[in-house]
DNA sequence: CGAAAGTTCCAATTATAAATGAAAGTAAGT
DNA sequence: ACTTACTTTCATTTATAATTGGAACTTTCG
């Protein structure tokens, strides 16, 4: 397989992938073209190499900075804003997984906080308050767990993790 | 909050999480109900009280029994089929873990394995290696981590690893 | 200031994913 | 073997999410 061959399937893979976790085909190929790329990219690179429009484009690029995978990157002598993913995949790891915790998580704890003190005495009432209580519980630790692993660097943890398992 | 509301709106939250994470809304809400119900229910059931069609009801309760999420549940004296929700928490986390890893990660590391080796010394092929064996690494260990807790129980793991960072 | 270069916004369109419901399929009871 | 109760399938429709492209906005520099 070649380099470009090789490329396009990369991008592609990445796309898929970040679909299948609800993230937006376009953001997730844009990211995947940025972190294979040697050097910055302006829009209208990511325009032509993935034959996307320019509101597109830049609406990506814009999300992706907001979740802290790419920065703005300027060029000596040239105008236009360059775009350069963060290239460390741990850090791009944390970035995400903070982010979608914040984004998701976070909003769900809190809710089944609440629920879990709904009042009544039927089976009903009890199953439900059972359910909430046990994914608040689930949920919460599961926050701390992604919490801390992010504060001290993924690294850290999965590689202790993953190692101690093995 | 009464019992009806609060129902209501941990089903509705349930479905905005799952369809936030890639899983279809329905089937995320489906799975929602037969959490809280503390009897099963039938096809007719779930038609009712999500306001869906027979197709689609019967189509996602198919697809939460694939995900091991739900059974069939027969009940004395009726001919039709109900299905009833793993109720422990813990093993609808472990269910979900697995079931994802199987469908998404592992292909992306198969993927990610063979892209590591394309030929060529230019800094375009030298970046794309880099970060494809990068990846690669990282997503073998989550691989690794995730099978290991997975297999223990990933109430073993979360506990412990949550309780630890404390 | 005014033109040029670049960026962002957003209403309208298009693509994708999910839902419907009627028809076909299955199986249990008599 | 036939009727009835129930389940599944799938072509069509509908809802949702993403994309386009032009207009408006901002910045840079002679």
């Amino acid at each position: 397989m070649d380099l470009k061959e090789a490329r396009e399937q990369f991008i592609q893979a990445w796309g898929t992938f970040g679909s299948a976790w609800g993230i937006n085909r376009t953001m997730a190929q844009v990211h995947a073209l940025l972190l294979i790329s040697h050097e910055p990219l302006c829009t209208e690179d990511v325009m032509e190499q993935l034959n996307v429009s320019r509101g597109n484009a830049n609406m990506n690029l814009r999300a992706l900075i907001d979740w802290s995978l790419v920065r703005r990157a300027m060029k000596v002598g040239e105008r236009k804003e360059f775009f350069e993913a963060e290239k460390d995949v741990w850090k791009v790891a944390t970035h995400i997984t903070r982010e979608r915790k914040k984004r998701e998580l976070e909003p769900l704890v809190r809710l089944l906080d609440q629920l879990e003190d709904v009042p009544g005495a039927t089976p009903e009432a009890k199953s439900f308050r059972k359910m909430t209580h046990d994914l608040h519980d689930l949920t919460t630790r599961l926050d701390t767990l992604l919490d801390h692993s992010t504060r001290r660097d993924v690294q850290w943890f999965v590689k202790a993790a993953s190692t101690l398992l093995k």
